[in-house]
DNA sequence: GCACCATCATTGGTGGCACCAACAGAATTC
DNA sequence: GAATTCTGTTGGTGCCACCAATGATGGTGC
């Protein structure tokens, strides 16, 4: 009985200018995404956290510059994580014997498991993200993504 | 020690455990888009004032809150965006006769032409984010993307 | 009528993020 | 050995998403 615009009246149209532009549809997804791991890291730790802590684990010791470069975040802001989480005892940091310059990040036992923790807490999210894609579907989708980040 | 990746020296790869996950790749990706059309951009205006005059244009004169909701921005946001635009000519705001609650922001002649200049900016930075995929891949990209929005 | 609640524009503030500039000290290059 | 590059660090900027509260207004149930 109830017309179509009529149970449209909670729903709120976005323009189809918007729809249909591609950065702003990335943006948007971004923002769902974003929301959804913070959410899930809740108190326990960040985004760029989880990013070192990879990278550490992946990569094992390096300097604070290297790691920013591999996780493309700003040298600054490795220095505030690095001290939070040298601080929590996740990580260790002493310096290069070989350069007096860089210091030496290492992911401590501590904070291996806690990127482990991490982990899984992610993990949920991303299935709560793509619960709507199918498998090869959201493996497509990562493909995409990734050949356009390549190629910037 | 002496390895490989002494070779590598200029390159900086991406810890698998990111690249593998749905939603680093995303953000990432919608860190180059953003800025990719910030630049584009420039001084002229912003990401948030171009979906507002969007919506303008597409919907005819709205209020505030319905601005901010079909765009997705925080009704707060929109009082300054719409402060702004005002200012320049581009937005026209009156009080709603029926309801005294609301403001009317209409779009003027400026700003339909401002709007079409800034339509075309973007235009030029979608080509630059998305170069490395087909007109048909990028037309699944944002499909893919719009099913994840559409379901959250 | 009236109390109650929802909605409006607006103010103010918070935290995270991406980014930039500058610095001293160490290393490398020429 | 001078010049240049790289490192960690400090400090700061601006945008963005988000939240809380408030006074004014509209609508609803009774």
């Amino acid at each position: 009985m109830a017309s179509l615009s009529e149970v449209d009246s909670t729903t709120h149209p976005t323009p189809a200018r918007l729809r249909a532009l591609p950065s702003w549809v990335i943006n948007q997804t971004a923002i769902t995404a974003n929301r959804l791991t913070d959410r899930a890291l809740a108190g326990t730790s960040s985004r760029r956290r989880f990013a070192m802590l990879s990278a550490l684990d992946e990569f094992g010791p390096s300097s604070q510059a290297d790691l920013g470069r591999c996780t493309g975040i700003d040298r600054s802001d490795v220095v505030t994580g690095v001290n939070a989480m040298v601080e929590q005892g996740f990580l260790r940091q002493r310096p290069d014997p070989a350069d007096g310059r860089r210091n030496i990040v290492t992911l401590t036992p501590a904070g291996k498991e806690h990127l482990e923790r991490l982990s899984a807490l992610i993990a949920d999210a991303q299935e709560e993200l793509l619960h709507a894609l199918s498998p090869s579907e959201s493996k497509m989708l990562v493909d995409l993504l990734t050949r356009v980040l390549d190629s910037g």
